[in-house]
DNA sequence: TTAGTTAGATTAACCGGTTAGTCAAACTGT
DNA sequence: ACAGTTTGACTAACCGGTTAATCTAACTAA
């Protein structure tokens, strides 16, 4: 269903779409209103259903639009012409980032999997097999061939996974409760910086055979990727 | 406010806020039905609003409910009879069985943390007050205590805690995705057993002076806090 | 004991507002 | 003229919340 569209604007369905997507992510798919989403892209209400089905497929869409940039953008960095610890280091450093600068979109991927976990959800599927397995099948390759090669400590690669992409998520899931009851705001772009050095600097020292070139490689990716200057706000793409 | 009811019945206010807790759990505040509520209470709608104000009141009471508990059985940990590695230990892996068995409860409080960082949700302070603070303090007060005994080694409490949390949370959050895309089904109880030894026998070897130690307090530790049973089906408390 | 009283607990029926979704008419570029 | 777009107006269903009435059981006074 790749729909073409001719001549001009078709991009109103882009403004729908990016409309949505900030909607979903700060209500949820059932405290969005559509009134709000068409209201944002500057359009009348009755054109969302012009171009979606219905407010389930348009939430499905949002979805699939974040998902495949997210997988996407992650697939570029794992196929970067470096080794695989180095390429494994800037793929969990883009991880925190985007955390960082699209929170948005992290909430959205977060409460769909609440929602699939919950039974519904017919979009999970969808997006797990175009964007997420594709990725997700590059990435295992890539832990293989750095342990095969003797690059990486020959650890499972989802533990691997599990510890360095969950302290990601976490920090920031957890961000507004540590906030209200310790001395410090993780949000604060200072508090961002330094654990964004730890984890990779960590990371660096725990998965490499050879802990000195870890270290090294962790800290050339950190001078190679600058953290992200958004913080809170959260512009869309477009 | 403790309401000192005098006669029969008031588990039928408790029937209803553990019916909540299920509903909100799996629908989100927005997509939580009134009627469903009730429902599920076996009680009439309007009896809702005879104990609680009106619907948000009535989420508010079940994140109270289920933050309390949870603080509770965590503190009852920290306060164990034994070393602060072990104490650790325990408490980190009383919240993978946490996250294992109480799964709706877990999902109310990411959804809240989305909503409370959306700016919403005027509960999040009470409950940050009331019952996580309290076990913030004692759980860093616990590190203290362990590194200034020599047990435990000299790194920042919290990017201890953010590895060591991070990755039951991640581990349950993406495990319908890894399910899709991955050969392995992360909640079947063999894959959570063996994930459960492994985070915990990691964190031995991570966070103790001497390693040795550490390997043998967490083998303890598993021996003696069985996985819980209950995968899915999740019941209620009562 | 008991008839009368009171207060809390519970319910059926209803209401007003909101929301997803529709439609026919109007506009636009070619 | 006309297909592709855009819109204001409309509706049917739903949902949170209210109301007035009923029921239950403990209390009270003779």
């Amino acid at each position: 269903m790749p729909r073409i569209q001719h001549h001009r604007a078709d991009q109103t369905r882009d403004r729908i779409l990016h409309a949505a997507i900030r909607e979903f992510s700060e209500h949820g798919l059932a405290g969005a209103r559509t009134g709000a989403i068409a209201g944002a892209a500057r359009v009348n209400k009755a054109l969302l259903y012009y171009y979606f089905r219905d407010k389930e497929s348009l939430y499905a869409a949002a979805l699939e639009e974040v998902a495949g940039k997210v997988a996407g953008d992650a697939i570029a960095v794992l196929e970067l012409d470096c080794s695989p610890g180095e390429r494994l280091l800037r793929f969990t450093l883009q991880h925190f980032d985007r955390n960082l600068s699209r929170q948005g979109f992290q909430a959205l991927m977060q409460q769909e999997m609440v929602r699939f976990r919950a039974g519904r959800s017919n979009a999970m599927q969808v997006i797990a097999k175009n964007a997420f397995e594709p990725m997700w099948d590059r990435a295992m390759n890539l832990v293989e061939e750095g342990i095969g090669s003797g690059e990486l400590c020959s650890v499972d690669p989802m533990q691997m996974m599990y510890a360095a992409l969950g302290a990601n998520v976490f920090y920031f899931l957890s961000a507004p409760m540590v906030k209200l009851i310790a001395a410090i705001n993780p949000l604060d772009p200072a508090a961002m910086a330094s654990r964004r050095t730890t984890a990779i600097e960590y990371l660096g020292q725990t998965i490499f055979t050879d802990r000195r070139r870890g270290a090294r490689l962790a800290k050339a990716v950190l001078a190679a990727m600058p953290m992200p200057e958004n913080a809170l706000p959260e512009r869309k793409t477009a």
